[in-house]
RNA sequence: GACCCCGUAGCUCAGCUGGAUAGAGCAGCAGCCUUCUAAGCUGCCGGUCGUUGGUUCGAAUCCAACCGGGGUCGCCA
């Protein structure tokens, strides 16, 4: 399956041509095909160094070759060019037009459905403490991937684990017990996942305190701290709270649902979702069964009277699997909830544990266990690795207080969008209403593609200056382009809006003798690049090559628009054409932005 | 100490399944609004692609060593 629909054409002819010219079967891979570089007249670039060795003749005479070839089979090919070793291809602009059309028929970033089901798992906060900067980077890439790998054809599961079991939250409970004199969200007008947040600092202010106290009193400092009666106190509880005790259970009940209430506030604000949600308090019981059933089977062993694993021979180490008190730890409820959630969705092909890097080594052990416990689906589980986000003070550290909170980073650029849009002063006709969707719809847009135009893999660098900023490479500055796309049609009549709905049929199909000129064609390509990058990003998980392309779409299509007449072109075939294209770019634009959970508007 | 990731322009990042003179944005400088939205466009300035070897017709890209930064190595989560 080519999503490049040129290469389709191309690598059967290219095939004929090695088996006739040269008696050689082809390997499709090993051709490379690159773009033409602007200094040489072409469209698509073939390099034959690599083919010396079949054709037995010099780079200049094989390229030659293969290029006659292709123009005496190929209809789109026009001519060629060759220079040193490379093979520059002339593409008929019937050809480009041909794509054109097709692009105003069908939305080219939707392929054909895969008839799979892909989990993905992202977000998955503990309830001790609000959402931060860090979680946005995992929820916009979670939301993303999904989004790319639905536009790609697969079905799609999003789902978070929420870690609302501990002894981080029975901290935040104790702390509120103590000092909260009964204070609520609704008391307070705090928000919920706040409130819990701001009496698990509280805990950590009393712990110390206590801590200090001790260790004046001649305790070690490690002592001190495994000893401080606040500590001892949430253990306590921690044990209460696994006994079922209804007091405690009631008060957990209530600071977690406090918390839920405020994380759904921010993700509805994030403009994300999920499927299901599964709660630790659940899902800590499972897999203990699956460890000791792994035992039986002797895929694991018993030593010191606890389970390990031995992933030696796979470059790992030995690692336990229930403790000697019969315990589970981490890796246990993980290995149990992967196979209950392929219990509960018969047919999952793939599940994707959206996670950062620093956890790389738990899920290299964790898929080599399922795959020693001898489950098909060990291949498909995936880990979206993403690296840290830095600040310009550099990390970020909860206890040193420079955390960045999700809802005030959201204000803040949703802020910035008012002052800045506001400032431009275009929208007299907007009532209250629409301006605040606008400014939301932009600042949202900044902070997203900050945050995901950078390759997931990486550790970046959140300048948060930068981060708002609306010019450049930058996410408003894609809107800007696509509302100045709708502006247009809307003058070319086009459009006719009704209920929000655009509607008009006009324009979608341009002549096809049309003459391509250089700015026109630039963006035609770009265009046509793009489902091959769609294919791209749902195959290596990673949404920054869809925000680097629609970037690089856009900015060819700003440069077309602002040397080339559309409207105002007199020729009316001209003016149908350039309407036509500029309604495709629109369009993928849209629908590339939906894959990056970035909304578009009709005018800023 | 062992293992993993990263090192490209002043800053933030593309490019990395090897291919033509290494690309953007920001910052700086100079232009372009009586034409479809100037959140834009055009040009200039700016790089020994961490270092040293190696493989190759060809290396930012592959391999090795070293230097620098980060992460992980718990009967924690």
């Amino acid at each position: 399956m080519f999503h490049d629909r040129l290469q389709a054409l191309l690598v059967p002819a290219l095939q004929d041509a090695f088996s006739q010219l040269f008696n050689h079967a082809l390997d499709v891979r090993s051709i490379g095909f690159q773009q033409t570089r602007p200094e040489f007249e072409g469209d698509v670039t073939i390099n034959v160094f690599p083919f010396l060795k079949i054709s037995g003749k010099g780079p200049e005479q094989t390229a030659q070759a293969i290029g006659e070839f292709l123009v005496a089979k190929v209809d789109v090919v026009e001519r060629f060019n060759v220079v040193k070793g490379f093979l520059n291809i002339v593409i008929s602009d019937a050809y480009w037009l041909g794509f054109l059309r097709e692009a105003g028929e069908k939305d080219i970033l939707a392929f054909p459905s895969t008839g799979e089901k892909v989990m993905v798992e992202y977000a998955s906060p503990n309830t001790n403490k609000p959402l931060h900067l860090g979680h946005l980077r995992n929820i916009f890439l979670g939301w993303s991937v999904s989004r790319i790998l639905e536009a790609a054809g697969n079905e799609v599961i999003k789902v978070q684990v929420i870690n609302d079991r501990g002894i981080h939250i029975c901290k935040s409970m104790l702390a509120w017990q103590k000092f909260g004199n009964g204070e609520t969200p609704a008391s307070s007008g705090l928000k919920g996942d706040k409130l819990v947040g701001k009496y698990y600092v509280e805990f950590d202010k009393a712990y110390k305190k206590e801590v200090d106290v001790l260790v004046a009193s001649g305790r070690s400092k490690d002592e001190a701290e495994k000893e401080a009666p606040i500590l001892l106190e949430a253990q306590d509880m921690l044990r209460k709270w696994e006994a079922n005790d209804p007091e405690v259970r009631a008060l957990w009940e209530t600071m977690n649902g406090w918390v839920y209430a405020g994380f759904d506030a921010t993700y509805e604000r994030a403009g994300v979702s999920f499927d299901k949600n599964y709660y630790e308090s659940r899902t800590y019981v499972l897999g203990k069964a699956d460890v000791l059933e792994g035992l039986k089977k002797g895929v694991f062993y018993e030593k010191d009277g606890a389970v390990w694993v031995d992933n030696t021979a796979e470059g790992l180490d030995e690692k336990v699997l229930l403790r000697r008190d019969g315990t589970s730890v981490y890796m246990t409820q993980d290995i149990g909830t992967a196979i209950k959630r392929f219990e509960e969705f018969p047919g999952l092909s793939k599940l994707i544990y959206t996670v950062g890097n620093e956890q790389d080594y738990h899920f290299k052990a964790l898929f080599i266990i399922l795959k020693k416990l001898g489950f098909q689906w060990a291949d498909e589980l995936f880990h979206l690795s993403y690296g840290m986000v830095d600040l310009p003070s550099g990390k970020m550290k909860s206890r040193e207080g420079t955390v960045v909170d999700a809802d005030d980073l959201i204000q803040e650029v949703v802020d910035t969008a008012r002052a800045v849009t506001t400032e431009l002063g275009k929208l007299d006709d907007f009532n209250d209403e629409e301006k605040a969707v606008l400014f939301e719809m932009i600042g949202l847009a900044a902070l997203k593609y900050f945050l995901l135009k950078v390759d997931p893999k990486k550790r970046m660098l959140f300048d948060p200056a930068a981060s708002i900023d609306m010019q450049g490479h930058t996410g408003p500055f894609i809107q800007y382009t696509y509302a100045r796309i709708r502006s247009l049609l809307r003058k070319g009549g086009e459009l006719s809006v009704a209920g929000g709905q655009l509607s008009g049929a006009a324009g979608r199909t341009p002549a096809d003798n049309h003459q391509l000129i250089i700015e026109e064609k630039a963006v035609v390509k770009l265009l046509h690049q793009f489902p091959a990058v769609l294919n791209e990003a749902a195959t290596k998980l990673d949404p920054s090559s869809m925000a680097n392309h629609t970037y690089e779409l856009v900015k060819a299509y700003n440069s077309f628009y602002q040397s080339v007449p559309v409207m105002k072109e007199e020729d009316p075939a001209k003016r149908v054409f350039r309407l036509s294209l500029s309604r495709a770019v629109a369009d993928t634009v849209r629908k590339a932005m939906w894959c990056l959970g970035i909304e578009v508007p009709e005018r800023m």
